[in-house]
DNA sequence: AACAGGGTCAACCGCAGCTTC
DNA sequence: AGAAGCTGCGGTTGACCCTGT
């Protein structure tokens, strides 16, 4: 009746912080292998010492192969202007309507961008209060465009994903030969033969993030372009 | 060259809602 | 029915970087 509990009684204390390439490597290992399965409970037989909480956050935010990285278009500005005006700050579903955008990243946008350029221009402050928006589209047009694509510092993003290159390539070897990801698997392994009756009926679902699914083209050209870009880098 | 101030964004925190037992 | 766990959301924080002086 009582369900154990996972996180409570971890002795262990979890790490915080900016995430490191290693532990990159190792959720997007364990996530490859076994799917999302359960948040909480993953971070253990995965071999990383976070809470399942920030475990979710990085992959949303930014493992998440289908994320789509750098600036926003004029088109997407607009869309966050057009839905922050008919829905308030509800970012998740705003994002939902930009596909490859995150919530956190359009609340950040909005936040350091969109929000100053609303109250610095009278125009589109008057138009966001009526239901006149081509107004504040064009201002914002004419902001965006007004922003140079050189004026944008592009290197901490290009660092970030060349080292999750390097660490999505090394899993290749990672899967045959590590001891690693031996451990984590009989980890998982053991850990699904201990685990409750709910738990069973998690294990027979299709995991939220299927396994399989990285053999997807999108999925497969998102790693190739990733590769491609670091490829780039390596050359300059 | 060194410092201060501002901007950016990844990550954390607290809460609400839902599910499970 | 209610306690406990899990997930997702929005607000906030803090570290890092850039720019101006």
């Amino acid at each position: 009746m009582v369900r154990t509990i996972t996180q409570k009684c971890e002795k262990t204390p979890l790490k915080k912080g900016p995430w490191s390439p290693d532990e990159d490597h190792k959720l997007i290992a364990y996530i490859q292998r076994y799917g999302i399965w359960n948040w909480s409970r993953m971070p253990k037989p995965a071999g990383l010492a976070r809470s399942g909480k920030s475990c979710r956050l990085r992959w949303v935010n930014y493992l998440r192969p289908d994320i789509k990285r750098g600036n926003f278009s004029k088109e997407e500005d607009e869309t966050i202007i057009k839905l922050q005006q008919t829905m308030g700050n509800r970012w998740s579903a705003i994002a939902a309507k930009l596909p490859g955008r995150t919530d956190n990243e359009i609340k950040n946008y909005w936040h350091t961008h969109l929000k100053k350029r609303l109250n610095n221009d009278p125009k589109a402050n008057s138009a966001e209060k009526t239901p006149q928006l081509e107004t504040s589209r064009e201002n914002l047009s004419s902001f965006s465009s007004g922003i140079a694509d050189h004026e944008i510092d592009h290197k901490p993003q290009i660092a970030e994903q060349e080292s999750i290159c390097e660490a999505f390539g090394e899993l290749q070897s990672l899967w045959t030969e590590s001891q690693v990801t031996t451990a984590m698997a009989e980890d998982s392994e053991a850990m699904f033969t201990k685990s409750t009756a709910a738990d069973q009926v998690w294990l027979q679902q299709d995991p939220i993030f299927p396994c399989g699914s990285f053999s997807d083209a999108s999925i497969s050209d998102y790693w190739l372009n990733l590769s491609v870009q670091s490829d780039e880098i390596s050359g300059m």
